[in-house]
DNA sequence: GTTGCTGCAAATGATTTGCAAGATA
DNA sequence: TATCTTGCAAATCATTTGCAGCAAC
C-alpha cells in the first residue's frame, strides 16, 4: 500500500469514528507518511513545527496515537525508553537492525525467517498477530574506530 | 550455565567492583535466580517483601539493574511500557511468544532462525552482539471463548 | 575509619489527560 | 448548535536519585 493511499484510508477511518477534519492533524499525517521513517513524538513535533509553528506537542502526540487506534501506524521502542512510530504499511514484514552506538535502524525483510516464526507459532498452537524482531550491535560505520554518526530521527 | 553458579559468578564480580557483600541484595539475587523467570521490579519486590519484609522497593531495583550491567540480567519490556528481567543465562538463546490477553510469555529456541539473523547482520556487514524477537497474538488457552488466564509474573 | 548498602521521600522524564477556547459538521 | 480538535498546564506513572543512617570491609 502506498502512502497517498495510506492518507486516503485514514479519511475514510476518520468518519466512521466521528473524527472531524482538522487542517493541523492532516498536516501532521501528511508530514509523517511522506517522510515514511520512525520518529519519536518528540522528533515528529521538532521537523513538523518547523514548517508550521501552530502546531503543538499534544497534536502530535494524539494524532500518532490515533494513527495507532486506527492501525495505520506502530509503535515500539527499540529499548531506549522511548517510543518510535513508523507507517503501518513498512511494519507489516520487515525488522530492524538497532545500532547501538548511532542508534542508526536499518530495515530488512526476510521471508525465510518469517516462515519459520510461523512454524514455531504452530508448534505451540499460538495464534500469531505480528512480531518484531530486533539484531543490536554494530553498523558498519561504528564499527570503525573514531567515527560518529548521529541521527536524531532513529 | 546453571543458577548456583551465577550466584556465584555475581559474587565474583561483585569484590572487581568494589561492591559489599549484603544479604538483602544476595537474598533477592538468589530468589530471582532460582524463579528463573520474567519479573517486573514491582513484581519481584511484590514477592521478596512476602518472604522478607525489610527489602524495599529500591533493592530491588537496584539489584536488578546491578544484574543487568554485570550481565548476569536482561531486561526487555514487551511493550508493556513496563521493564522485564530475567536471568541472562536464559537470554542468549530463546524468544518469546507474547499472549495478548493474558500476558503469558513462552519461551522458545530455534537455530535455524538464529542462522538467518546472522546471514542477514552479514549482508549489512552489521556487528550483532543481541537480539530479540517476539511473536504476539494469543495463547492456546486464550483462543478458546470465555477463559481467562491472569499471570502476574508475565 | 572509609566506603558501600538501604529505605525513604522526592526528582525525573516520557506519556497522558482536563479543560476552556476555537474549529468543523 | 453539538461535537470534535487544540494548546496549555497539570497529572500520571515507571524509573531513578539524594541523602542520612546502617553495615561491611
Amino acid at each position: 500500500m502506498k502512502t497517498p493511499e495510506l492518507l486516503e484510508q485514514f479519511h475514510r477511518l476518520k468518519s466512521n469514528r466521528g473524527l472531524k477534519r482538522s487542517s493541523k492533524r492532516s498536516f501532521v499525517i501528511d508530514y509523517f507518511m511522506k517522510q515514511d521513517r520512525h520518529y519519536s513524538v518528540e522528533g515528529l513535533y521538532e521537523e513538523v513545527k518547523r514548517l508550521n509553528p501552530g502546531i503543538s506537542y499534544s497534536t502530535v502526540y494524539r494524532t500518532l496515537n490515533l494513527l495507532v487506534e486506527l492501525g495505520l501506524a506502530t509503535a515500539c521502542d527499540f529499548g531506549s525508553g522511548i517510543l518510535k512510530f513508523e507507517p503501518a504499511h513498512r511494519a507489516g514484514h520487515h525488522d530492524h537492525l538497532v545500532c547501538r552506538r548511532c542508534g542508526r535502524i536499518i530495515e530488512f525483510e526476510n521471508p525465510e525467517i518469517e516462515k519459520l516464526q510461523n512454524k514455531v507459532a504452530k508448534k505451540y498452537r499460538f495464534l500469531v498477530d505480528s512480531h518484531r524482531m530486533e539484531l543490536y550491535g554494530l553498523c558498519e560505520k561504528c564499527q570503525k574506530p573514531r567515527r560518529r554518526n548521529q541521527n536524531g530521527t532513529d
